[in-house]
DNA sequence: TTGTAGGCGTTATCAG
DNA sequence: CTGATAACGCCTACAA
């Protein structure tokens, strides 16, 4: 059919294994017959068939990326598009190839997780959303297969290699900002508590308010999906309050946008009756009006450090267990005014 | 190492055909047996070595997927997000992989895909972004391996399966929906005239105005990037017009949102004083402000039939060719207005 | 219905 | 520095 390793041996006069040494480049060819074999293959037009060299060397070059269901809603958030950026970018520069894997149910999921695994389709794995409880982790722990996470594990931290922001100072900067602008009723509006990113950046918002020496007001804290659905949803419960908040923190841009679009429904306006200031910084928050203030947590590192750091486990099984803070900082726009009581 | 056919051929005492045939579930073989071995797998944990697989029956299950180029901005686009969602849920339900590759150059990405291709590292490939003098496309045409594309190829129409929209119909209709509203001068704001999206489109909205008995002026006709930034610009060189338009057809939401936020800027009100309708109806298109009137062009199926059809011709040779076009429709929202002259 | 043996295209381990 | 030869784990005639 195509054309092997043999045929190149034969046409340059040397053994199978030669024209190997020759692909990897082995230092223990002369110059003379590498390119002598050289030109066979070019003459040929040989291509490795990546499969059978996998099978022989135990190694796939293929990273594996663990995706939020298919039919989920955070896959159209753009935070999703731009890890894949990275994560494809680091692995191309190391020559791995991105291999992704979805389902619709978190069974099915963590079974096409097993199934990569087991069946020796990729050499490690990159997991997205880290949340309470994942079975997904604990299963790649126990097999101690490569892998590493971009997000905050919940558990076995000190096991887990992996990528993230320091979520809980970025929410403490972010409440500390509106704080400075003189705000005293923070609202925090975030998604389901399930996930680690959330439980931080409330425990950020929480620490901030403390040292300002406010009393966290449970109304002032709601949780929705990370959606725009879900910021306009949790909108209308904060401005019937008798005393509603003059801010928000808002854990997610998409979010943030669903409320913007709501506040102005009911006619409120941004930044003046209302402070915002979100987080992300995807494209459209400076399209947005008004603009807003987001914090910038440099969603193409994670994925550039993720499958970085996961293909230097990969390639040494000695690599030690780490944790890589991508930083981040506040982008001023122009969502976020000065609380005046009068 | 890991558990093997051998292995779980000697604890069913059966021959390592009998376990392979097993897997296949052939039905030469008898219930009796088929339990027997199914018995030791489960026993044993084994899952089939997916490599030793492929090689030996020539097929990877996986499919390709060529990316725009990392530093793109189409990368960006919540386009992608969706054909993706599309793409990974149909290979999904007939148990394909998706495998995707990058590069920053043209000439890299090429590479890529043939190494994809002669390194059998996939059965199929899928390819975005259809452009003028695609020779990645050619490449695969002369090799005849499986391979779809999502839009519409500039060349062999007939020799190339692909899915697209019938983007001039839907930009004549578009345009045609401008001019129910009164609107006589229409400007047309699309992307690189090398992507042949960007042609139909602009076809679609020529026929359209002709129709009208309107001829099209060339200073009403500008192409920026898909992006949101090349909207902006477009914009000012539009305005600057002693006769600006009352109406737009923007080719993508991105560049229509980026068109707002500069028409914001200048102070002008749409839809009161510019009508806006734009392509893809992307997420954002509802939170945008105004709402924007989107030609929804159903991304997710022009992903899901990609894949479905791929695999089709993946598993059946002799599959014919086929163009398949997603439906469209028009999705009103409040960019549009009805024009007044006086 | 099941077993035997060879092959898929490489890499790796020995020799030499 | 290079050549045999045996894996890698599975599939598939062919034989029984």
């Amino acid at each position: 059919m195509s054309v092997t390793i043999k045929d190149v041996a034969k046409l340059a006069n040397v053994a199978p294994s030669t024209v190997s040494r020759v692909i990897a480049d082995s230092p223990r060819i002369s110059e003379q017959t590498k390119q002598k074999v050289r030109d066979a293959m070019e003459e040929l037009g040989y291509y490795p068939n990546f499969i059978a060299r996998s099978l022989a060397s135990r190694s796939t070059h293929v990273l594996g990326l663990v995706m939020p269901g298919s039919a989920d809603v955070v896959f159209q958030n753009p935070f999703f598009s731009n890890v894949l950026q990275g994560l494809s970018e680091s692995a191309h520069e190391k020559k791995y190839a991105l291999q992704m894997t979805t389902g619709k149910k978190e069974s099915e999921i963590y079974n096409s997780v097993v199934e990569m695994v087991q069946g020796r389709r990729v050499d490690g794995i990159i997991l997205l959303n880290s949340h309470i409880n994942d079975k997904i982790m604990k299963y790649l722990l126990s097999t101690d297969f490569p892998f590493v996470v971009i997000g905050k594990p919940y558990e076995n931290l000190d096991q887990i290699t992996h990528v993230d922001n320091d979520n809980i100072l970025a929410a403490r900067e972010a409440t500390e900002y509106l704080l400075t602008l003189n705000h005293k009723k923070i609202a925090f509006i975030g998604g389901s508590l399930n996930l680690v990113v959330t439980i931080d950046r409330l425990l950020g918002y929480d620490i901030a308010l403390r040292q300002a020496g406010i009393t966290l007001n449970s109304q002032y804290v709601i949780h929705e999906e990370f959606l725009q659905e879900g910021g306009r949803e949790a909108i209308s419960e904060l401005l019937k309050l008798s005393e509603p908040p003059t801010a928000l923190v808002v854990a997610d841009d998409l979010m943030a946008l669903g409320v913007l679009k709501k506040l102005d429904e009911y006619g409120v306006l941004v930044p003046k009756d209302l402070s915002i200031v979100s987080f992300n910084n995807v494209l459209f928050t400076e399209m947005s009006k008004p603009p807003l203030t987001s914090v910038d947590i440099n969603i193409f590192d994670l994925g550039y450090e993720a499958a970085k750091n996961l293909i230097r486990k990969i390639e040494n099984p000695d690599e030690p267990i780490r944790r890589i803070i991508i930083p981040h900082q506040i982008v001023e726009r122009s969502s976020c005014k000065e609380y005046r009581s009068n």
